[in-house]
DNA sequence: TCAAACCCTGAAGTCACTTTAATGTCAAGC
DNA sequence: GCTTGACATTAAAGTGACTTCAGGGTTTGA
């Protein structure tokens, strides 16, 4: 049992987990980041969240489920903590957030048609497979231009 | 006069890089990942490509700029490879692809439309920072709701 | 009493690379 | 002959945001 106190809501990090719909092991993980701390622990070692730390969780989910790294996390968090709100920084993060998706917007709209493409060319109708052919083409187009890597964010 | 010896234009590792628009540490990752053997060796150990490994190099870069695993280029080529020309599996394989880069679009539409209506909270005029009053919003309203998590492909 | 379900830690695995470190090769210039 | 610099080699570690595993300890309920 965590507590028999009533008036402290502490739970163990099962129950965080399930109520903020992040993994243990992640929750954990955070912790190692520096981004959240238990507010207590057990003599038994095991974490205690508080009403606070479980908000501060669900904050980072709501962050990380629009895709900002830890680190735009982290800066909101501490942005936050600093109380003095700071409007501009705020925005700045965001923004830059917003130009990280629209890039990656754009790019997965241009390669959507793309890839609609090459698969028509191959609809099962002929013996033929078009589509590696096609894959084959581009390949010996693409002798002169760019790398077109990804960045792995957003 | 063009020679008419049919001695393969072979070129190393840098060449490659140049030619291919991958680095020359992605290339010796590629190989040990088991995408692409260079066809010979210097006495020194450089490595020399063919006209062919470059072809192939390309065709991994053309699939790696369409978000393809490296699992999916590894099928396609190694279908290639076949010379059966499997029509249905290349195009479950692209389908499969095209799949997940549709998923994701949807996903990034809506947390564009999300991150825009955020931003639009705070313009600087107010005093107090909307954005991040916002997102504690969403960390209270989100007690109940799944995961969302991403899956860190497309 | 005992098994299932929970918790702990540290370490390694994932993906597609990049970076670092330490070493080897080779042509050009002094 | 010697140095400089651009290339090449390898193994190993770092990246981000996690997950999974190994090997324990603790709690709970039948």
């Amino acid at each position: 049992m965590p507590s028999t106190s009533h008036s402290s809501p502490l739970c163990r990090i099962g129950e965080a987990a399930k109520s903020s719909g992040v993994s243990a092991a992640n929750i954990r993980f955070y912790e190692r980041q520096g981004l959240l701390k238990p507010q207590a622990r057990e003599d038994n070692d095991y974490r205690l969240y508080s009403d606070a730390d479980l908000h501060r969780l669900r904050f980072i989910r709501v962050c990380r489920s629009m895709d900002m790294s830890l680190d735009e996390v982290r800066a909101l968090l501490d942005l936050d903590a600093l109380q003095k709100s700071d409007c501009a920084k705020a925005r700045q993060t965001l923004d830059t957030h917003v130009q990280h998706v629209r890039k990656r917007l754009n790019e997965l709209t241009l390669l959507e048609r793309e890839l609609k493409a090459l698969r028509q060319r191959c609809d099962g109708t002929d013996e033929h497979c078009h589509i590696i052919e096609a894959l084959h083409e581009r390949a010996d187009e693409s002798l002169g231009d760019q790398p077109a890597r990804r960045t792995g964010h957003v």
